[in-house]
DNA sequence: CTTACCTAGTAAAAGGTTTTATCTAAGCAT
DNA sequence: ATGCTTAGATAAAACCTTTTACTAGGTAAG
């Protein structure tokens, strides 16, 4: 079981009657400067051996690693999150199928973020750019970044007052469009179901939604608002409560697709129907909202897309072709079974 | 903006009078050899000028990475999956947590093991390990491992017939006690729905699961069984075939706890309750399972330390302190309000 | 006084690549 | 015969560490 040592340029060089520039020059293609004949022996050689230069080599010469990390919050089941799962997935895809690149992924925990790991990533050369899910305003850490001295930017979310680079939905769109959805089908008594407040696409998502209500003469009075935890039990909880506060609800709209559904059985448990007694609307258009009971009519926010960007965009910024960026890609509406005109009462 | 060029061990020399050797040695806490005043010297120069050592060269010159890669199928939301989020999670932060590695993100989709790239990433120097979730029988590919060349382990599975090395839950076991409680309870007519039939442990689940009943003198004819794809609507799906094939029929396992939700779903729709008319069973207690109507009974699976035990025994193998391995970690029954007794037909 | 050993430290090699600057031989013009 | 150009190839430097083998100077033992 002798573990026979890893074959370098060198070992391709000498079998191959050449030296190290020439095989280096013939295996980086850099063409017009070796002669086929001398090109061929050498390939051959290279196949022969099996030789397969090394990253790390590459790396300390280029000072590029060939990495990038994905910084998600330490939340329980962050990695079985459709929402995380759906923006990992893109990022992954895009970097490893357009640009050779790998994904490392980083936790921020309590210790992490305090012994600043996440510049130490960059400085001992793990990494060449980074991108951070999952974002707050409470992440005030990130101000670290704001001399743009590292590539990275945030997916999905901003900061109020750390300017960052950033790729993400327009959540004041997606707000105005569930209101305006919901105003237009005749709805006057209406909630929101919103998720954690630090989040600056939540403010966003309420922002829009409030404009559309106010300029149909709508209020959104604070009992006509709850907080849905971002989780199913949650939004079950939220709607009994408002519903409780407030029967005369008609529609509801909730900060993503699991409050929503959560909203949809914890209305179902109150005997009351969806949508015939309350209309209910989600944003992410995850998969499962299309396959629930009723189907669930939501923003469609284009997370897919999104998280493609970002990386697209990320290697902008480390190739050096772009210096800031900040995109905003419009959302739509997908209109299921899960909101209708309220009833006539009498 | 001008890029300044990154500090070296040789600036920290250079600062600090002292030697690379010295520096070296004194970073790397080399005890004895170095003394006070110059040690001193040396940490206060490294601290003044921001040295970080760049892993790329550790790398080079140790032959390692300090990278561990984790290999999941091309599922669509691979990422998004309670199963894949919790071994990912257990993995990273053990990695992370314990031994100061870092973890890579690969998916197998079919160019990227038509050219093996999961050998490539060892040749290359990109990772000291591999870990392997969601196997099936189908990947023989896998074979490229079994000369133990490589430290790898497959984690949560195993293939019949290609040796390597694993940490799994003991499925059988899982089945068995699933069936045990369904026939203590008085059950008879008992049947299963299962997820792919080309992944190991679901097998193992089946088995366990028919010798149970066997030992009670009970058949598991082919009506009683049904594929639920592994997915909640899946499971709904066939559990409603399965009532129409045999009304009779009192009990259900799940091979896991989406298809025992969607099955809990699909009988509600047929107007039946649970487990009034049908006790249903899960595997895996994923969080849900806690919180759905009713509270689901199932088989715990200890994932969170099956993905710890993996990360831990990989970092053995890759640390030679170790040279095959297979463990194998028992499952207990959690019993909530899904499952009871069968009416008593009149 | 010689030998052996210890302490504090260092020079140099090794790890594997890419790139820059240089070299050689051949062909051609002067 | 000399100088210039070019194609084809190469030596050496650079990237940054860790480790091995060595040195100089001093002390203790024989």
């Amino acid at each position: 079981m002798a573990k026979r040592r890893t074959v370098s340029i060198r070992d391709v060089a000498r079998e191959s009657h050449a030296s190290l520039t020439t095989v280096s020059l013939v295996l980086n293609r850099r063409e017009g400067r070796i002669s086929e004949e001398t090109r061929n022996r050498v390939i051959k050689t290279a196949d022969r051996l099996g030789y397969r230069p090394s990253r790390l080599a590459q790396g300390l010469q280029s000072q590029k690693s060939g990495l990038l990390a994905i910084l998600v919050p330490q939340i329980r089941h962050a990695f079985a999150d459709v929402y995380f799962g759906e923006l990992i997935s893109a990022i992954q895809e895009t970097a490893a199928g357009r640009y050779q690149y790998k994904v490392l992924l980083e936790v921020a925990n309590q210790d992490y973020i305090e012994t600043k790991q996440y510049l130490e990533l960059f400085h001992r050369h793990y990494i060449d750019g980074l991108l951070c899910l999952g974002v707050t305003n409470r992440d005030t850490y990130l101000r670290d970044f704001d001399h743009g001295r590292h590539p990275m930017l945030v997916v999905n979310n901003y900061l109020e007052d750390i300017k960052l680079n950033n790729v993400l939905c327009d959540y004041q769109q997606a707000g105005r469009l569930a209101g305006e959805h919901l105003v237009d089908l005749g709805h006057r008594k209406i909630a929101l179901i919103y998720g954690a407040t630090e989040v600056q696409t939540t403010a966003d998502l309420r922002k829009g939604f409030e404009a559309a209500l106010n300029r149909a003469k709508i209020k959104l009075p604070k009992k006509h608002t709850n907080d849905g935890l971002y989780t199913e039990e949650g939004g079950a909880v939220a709607a009994a409560a408002l519903m409780k506060l407030d029967p005369s609800i008609t529609a509801i709209l909730a900060g993503n697709d699991k409050m929503a559904i959560g909203a949809i059985s914890g209305l179902k448990s109150l005997g009351l129907r969806v949508p015939d007694d309350v209309s209910v609307v989600g944003c992410d258009d995850m998969h499962q909202a299309e396959f629930c009971d009723p189907p669930l009519t939501t923003v469609h926010t284009p997370l897919y897309e999104v998280g493609q960007r970002a990386c697209e965009c990320l290697m902008e910024l480390i190739n050096g072709q772009r210096d800031t960026l900040s995109e905003v890609h419009p959302v739509t509406m997908t209109i299921r079974k899960s909101t209708a005109p309220p009833k006539t009462t009498g």
